[in-house]
This record gives structure tokens, C-alpha cells and sequence, in this order.
RNA sequence: GGGUCGGUGCCCGAGUGGUUAAAGGGGGCGGACUGUAAAUCCGUUGCCGUAAGGCUACGUUGGUUCGAAUCCAACCCGGCCCA
């Protein structure tokens, strides 16, 4: 029950006493608990954040559980129901197939793949007509959806909250029921998708109740303040590459560094104990302490080797303020602007915003600041480098 | 269905006929500094154009006006109250 936090304690009592007797009746009947926790495909990448329950549900694995990775595909294919900009594009078929399919990939990061069974909700909830779903609602009261925190705090805020976003909740205990879980592990933001829907619906449809494992902890994005979230633009995918991850953790403020070891290393409390007497008395050094960090997460959703280049190229760009080793090279066959040149590399986004950073001193050629938008590079000045800001580098090589 | 308030740039939000590409904040980007992309400070932040200048933009569509985010009409969407 590590990490594991509901905001009341009665509720953990009972979730903790539950899970006790149920692993008895399990071991009884000789057969593991069913585990689970979802996760939706509708945002393409899974990130650092997800990594707390599937670690939750690592443990599972590793004491022989029957685990299940559980993507939502139905309900992405509907949009989301609390955001509109988000419900205008909807995923297609093949867009959350695909999406889906890396989830897997990504997962195994953290899963064994030999012991985790992956599913997808729309398998029991595409099947469903709508007598069906009414016959699943009559079981709920609007007061009891009332009293989820996400609803209760829109009402009071005169926000909309749509009718179908209850269905959500509906659709989400309907995926405990059909797969007869005995655990569902989610974050706090699934306390009452768990507890109060789940488990009532089971309850209702003759199944025992499921155990809610709810993370205490949420993981703050790069901003160290609010929960990472891709649409907060805060997160840091698993699927990022060695170098933009291991800056990315860089990134993070010196404050969240403890909650980082904690989540996604699975440091110790004694071990947390000393990382923050360590850096409350100076013993160790924030930047390395970071690179320690940035280093260990790249090794594990990467390699080791990965790491190590990163934090190799890390130190050369950052620390001796010289260029990285491998600068991607682009030739060039006749005299261009720069700002074309920028432009067609994709450094800026705009000549707009090229001729602001040439103002800035942002845009240097080998090392020498370019302001003149009008200003040239032809074959007869190369190899030069063309740096934009602190971190985007390419090579110009003449056109052989 | 009726009443009423509202829909502004990436986000929040000011602006109620003209010097408004649109205050302010957040975020982003650049610079300085540092221990990193932390903190702080400064700058910048629609697109095209070497430039002059042009184009697009304040829910949608029309209208009034020399001129509209601002006024009018219809429509679409949301909140609240009433039915």
C-alpha cells in the first residue's frame, strides 16, 4: 500500500483491510488477483507521469498477479468530454490503433511484457446498445455524480459540465465489471471513477467489489509546480529522445528533484532523507544532483550508453559552452540568406520570428552574432555553424 | 420556450466607433547572470515583404458608417434565473 492516498482515512482502512482478505479468498481459490489500471490512448505519448502506476502495477506483477494493461480505445474514439477544443478533433480508427500499439511499447518500459496482458475497453464497450447503457445509469443517482470534486467545483464555478461526461464515468466502471477485476490502480483524478462508480456498479451486477489503489503522489511537469500533462505542454514523454529527455529533466526547478527520486526512481525514504539533508547543507550540489537524476531516467527509458552521451553532450554545449559533437551537417549550393536558410531548416517558425532573434544577437554563424536580416552565407564561407538561441545547431557545409 | 449575461490573440483577461496587431498577466522565445534549460533581471511575442508597404485577426453571416472588436440584425454556442 505504499504511495497509496485517498483523502480519508476510512477509505484506506477499508481498501486496505479488503485487499487482505481478498488476497486470502485468491490464494484460497488458487488463483492471482486481477489488476489493472487504464490508460488513454488519446493523447499519442505516454509520459513520466503514467510511470507511477504502472510501477504500482509492476508490483503487482512481480507478486504473481495477473496484471492487464487496459488502453481505452472506445473512449477515445467518443473525444473528451470536458474539453471542447479537444472533443472537436476526434481520433480515427486507425489514429488510435496506432497510438495503441506504441502504448505497449512504451509500457514495457516499466511492465514485463511476458506477464502483462493488454486489453482494449472498446472489446466490451462497442457491444453495448442503448438499452444496455440505460440499464447500467439506473444504477447511479445525479446527486452521486454531484459529488465528485471535478463536478461539484463547475457547478459552483458556473461552468458546463455535459451529460455525457457522466457516461464517462459509467463507461469506466462498466470496464472493471467486464473484466471482473479485483484491483484497479489510478490516480487521484480516478478516485471517484474507482470507488464510487466502479465498485457500485460491480456491487449491482453481483460481482464482489473492486479494490481501489489510488497513487497519493502526482508528478509535477517540468514547470515543478502542476501535475505533468501533455496539454499543459509540461511532460516529459517516454518516448522522448535520449537527449531532449535528459534536458528536459535538467530543466525541472531545483524544488522538485526530491519528488522525482521518490516517483520515478523509487528512492527510499531514508535515501529521500539524505538527498534533502544533502542539499539543505550544501554536502551536495544541486546541478549534480540533477545530472545524477537526468542521467538515471534516460538509463532506464534508454540505456545507460544513451545516457551517458547525453550528459556528455550535456557538459559540452552547457557547461564549456562549446558546440555538441554531432551537429547535424546541411549543404549548401549557392548564396542564400540566412534568414532562408533558418527558415527552410525549420529553426524559426516564421522570418517574423527569424529577423526578431537576429535583433536579439539569438542567431549566431560560427559564434558571430548575424543582425542584418538581409545578411548572406554562400558556399566560399564554409563549414560554418549556424546556432540559433542556445541549443539548436546544423552545420553548413558547401554543396559538393 | 422566455428573461438575462457572456463568446477577444497559445491561455486567462482589458477594451464599448478612429493614434487598436488590440492594455495587463501567464506561457513561449531571446539576452544577461548562474550551478543547468533552476531563481532573478531585461527584451521580445500575428503572417508576408530587404524595405516602403500589404494581408489576416476580436463566435458566424450580413448591415450602418469616411471608419467597427466596439453600433444594428439574424444565426450558432455557453452560464444563470424562470417555464
Amino acid at each position: 500500500m505504499s504511495g497509496v492516498e485517498y483523502g480519508d482515512p476510512e477509505i484506506k482502512e477499508n481498501m486496505r483491510r479488503e485487499l487482505r482478505e481478498r488476497l486470502i479468498d485468491a490464494e484460497r481459490e488458487g488463483r492471482p488477483l486481477r489488476v489493472y489500471c487504464g490508460y488513454d490512448p488519446r493523447t499519442a505519448d505516454l509520459h513520466l507521469g503514467h510511470t507511477i502506476t504502472m510501477r504500482k502495477l509492476r508490483q503487482f506483477q512481480e507478486f504473481g498477479h495477473d496484471v492487464t494493461f487496459l488502453i481505452g480505445t472506445f473512449t477515445s474514439l467518443i473525444g473528451d468530454p470536458s474539453d471542447k477544443e479537444k472533443a472537436r478533433d476526434q481520433l480515427t480508427r486507425e489514429q488510435v490503433e496506432e497510438n495503441a500499439r506504441t502504448y505497449a511499447e512504451q509500457a514495457f518500459k516499466i511492465l514485463d511484457p511476458n506477464l502483462t496482458r493488454v486489453r482494449r475497453n472498446d472489446e466490451w464497450l462497442a457491444p453495448l446498445d442503448f438499452a444496455d447503457i440505460i440499464r447500467l445509469a439506473s444504477n447511479f443517482t445525479v446527486q452521486q455524480f454531484l459529488t465528485r470534486d471535478n463536478f461539484a467545483k463547475r457547478i459552483k464555478e458556473e461552468r458546463p459540465i455535459y451529460l455525457h461526461e457522466f457516461f464517462y464515468a459509467l463507461m469506466q466502471a462498466y470496464d472493471a465489471v467486464a473484466q471482473e477485476a479485483d484491483v484497479q490502480v489510478g490516480g487521484q483524478d480516478q478516485l471517484f471513477n474507482i470507488v464510487v462508480a466502479g465498485r457500485k456498479l460491480q456491487q449491482a451486477l453481483g460481482q464482489r467489489p473492486q479494490i481501489a489503489i489510488i497513487m497519493g503522489e502526482s508528478l509535477p511537469g517540468t514547470d515543478g509546480e502542476i501535475k505533468m500533462s501533455k496539454s499543459l505542454g509540461n511532460h516529459i514523454p517516454l518516448l522522448a529522445e535520449p537527449w531532449d529527455m535528459y534536458g528536459k529533466v535538467m530543466s525541472i526547478p531545483d524544488k522538485a528533484m526530491p519528488i522525482y527520486h521518490k516517483l520515478i526512481l523509487g528512492w527510499t525514504p531514508q535515501q529521500l532523507h539524505e538527498l534533502e539533508e544533502g542539499l539543505a547543507s550544501g554536502a551536495l550540489h544541486p546541478n549534480e544532483v540533477k545530472m545524477c537524476l537526468a542521467y538515471e531516467i534516460v538509463s532506464i527509458f534508454h540505456s545507460p550508453e544513451d545516457a551517458e552521451a547525453a550528459q556528455q553532450r550535456w557538459n559540452e554545449v552547457f557547461r564549456s559552452g562549446g558546440l555538441p559533437e554531432d551537429i547535424p551537417e546541411e549543404p549548401i549550393a549557392e548564396e542564400e540568406r540566412i534568414l532562408d536558410v533558418l527558415r527552410r531548416l525549420n529553426m524559426v517558425s516564421s522570418s517574423g520570428e527569424g529577423k526578431r532573434l537576429m535583433k536579439q544577437s539569438g542567431v549566431r554563424l560560427n559564434e558571430e552574432p548575424v543582425t542584418n536580416p538581409a545578411a548572406t552565407v554562400s558556399p566560399d564561407m564554409l563549414p560554418a555553424v549556424l546556432q540559433v538561441g542556445k541549443r539548436k545547431f546544423i552545420r553548413l557545409v558547401p554543396k559538393s
